[in-house]
DNA sequence: CAACCAATCAACGAATCAGTTGAATATTAG
DNA sequence: CTAATATTCAACTGATTCGTTGATTGGTTG
């Protein structure tokens, strides 16, 4: 039987998908990509990473079918091969938010701690976002925006909140998002809204989970 | 903002879980240690490795919180830490077969060309077993088997099937299951029922999927 | 205690990986 | 065509990973 050619074959290929997720480095620009394509000089800046370094990694990523790269002109946009990745991010998250307590910790300092524990579960957002019951912030750049967002989101990015709360209706509650339930932007926004009063909640996932779970998505 | 810490931290931290099953020899360690708790020199022997290798890897996994060792006299048992590690390895399965041509070309060669890719969808199985119209088959080793199975499943051994066929009954469609998606042993035994003249198919998943999903399970 | 066995540890070489630097390629602008 | 810019490539260093070998620990048995 040539079935142990197969097993080391199939596992040495799953393997090179694991790993391609396993560097920190590739995990956030992952996160960035998962907002929209993006090009190589972008990615690069916003990860701190030399242009060089985010190229490689970002091969790595190809490589290993977590995502597609476009050429336009002269720069290479990237953008995510589809929906299973966003899933296979979740799963690593789930695994190490439940079975390593140095994520559990940074977790509860960095976000429980500033949000009261109540995230806003998504199928409650749909919901009374229909009523008209919330506003709906999105509070990432407005790149990230334009790619896609939650249908009747408001974008305000988390930096310029401060100058364009008159765009926010008093009363109604808002709830923001951002890119991924890792991402700081609405921990900080929420904490802002409600020092000027607002009642603020965070969505629990980002946007690309959202659309990951087949949700609808406007543009 | 000390953002920068917390996301330079957690990504460390799920970089690890990824890295854990960056592997093949530890994907296969997995896949045995799913089916139930096993000792270091029985996983040693599945998987070929010599046992200080085995006892590094799995050390390994421990270390990244995908399994857990309970010592247990003069041998050490390792088990899977929960559910959530399975819908982890599923996820990754997913994107390798969605994302890798050479995934797709390898299941399709050594699954699909010889079980005419009609798999068994899980709810169909529950259904029509409780009815009694199929006879559910675990072709697992039994030590496998005893430590947890379908409900109302008849376990033969895939390698003991030929001498076996009294017990299954000629008329009823047999549904066999085993270690998961990519093991063997049901496609085998699904090829030899069909060569005898038995309706036979294959479970889509295999025991630790169906576990992982919270469907009932029997010990 | 001594013998024995499962498991881990320590140390080593080969291989792979991560990041930098500087050169090469490709596409657009002038 | 030339210049400018985005990206990739090549070469190299230091760090990490994988597997083996042989020694060591820890618990059981006679």
């Amino acid at each position: 039987m040539s079935s142990g050619r197969f097993k080391q074959d199939l596992y040495g290929q799953l393997a090179r998908v694991a790993r391609a997720i396993g560097h920190p480095n590739r995990l956030e620009l992952l996160e960035y990509i998962a907002q929209g394509s993006r090009p190589v000089d972008e990615l690069a800046a916003m990860t701190r990473l030399s242009v060089a370094n985010a190229s490689k990694h970002l091969q790595d990523l190809r490589q290993a079918g977590l995502v597609r790269a476009r050429k336009e002109g002269v720069r290479v946009y990237y953008e995510l091969a589809g929906p299973d990745v966003v899933d296979l991010l979740s799963a690593v998250r789930i695994v190490g938010e439940t079975r390593l307590a140095e994520v559990e910790q940074l977790v509860r300092t960095y976000i429980d701690a500033r949000d009261d524990l109540e995230p806003v579960p998504v199928d409650e957002v749909l919901r009374r976002a229909r009523q008209g019951l919330v506003t709906v912030l999105d509070v990432r750049p407005p790149e990230e925006y334009a790619a896609g967002h939650l249908p009747g989101a408001v974008n305000i990015a988390a930096d310029s909140l401060a100058g364009h709360l008159k765009s926010l209706p008093r009363g109604r509650e808002v709830v923001a998002y951002c890119r991924g339930p890792y991402c700081l932007l609405s921990v900080d926004a929420v904490a802002f809204l409600r020092e000027r009063g607002y009642k603020a909640r965070r969505l629990e996932n980002g946007f690309p989970e959202w659309k990951a779970a087949g949700l609808p998505v406007e543009t």
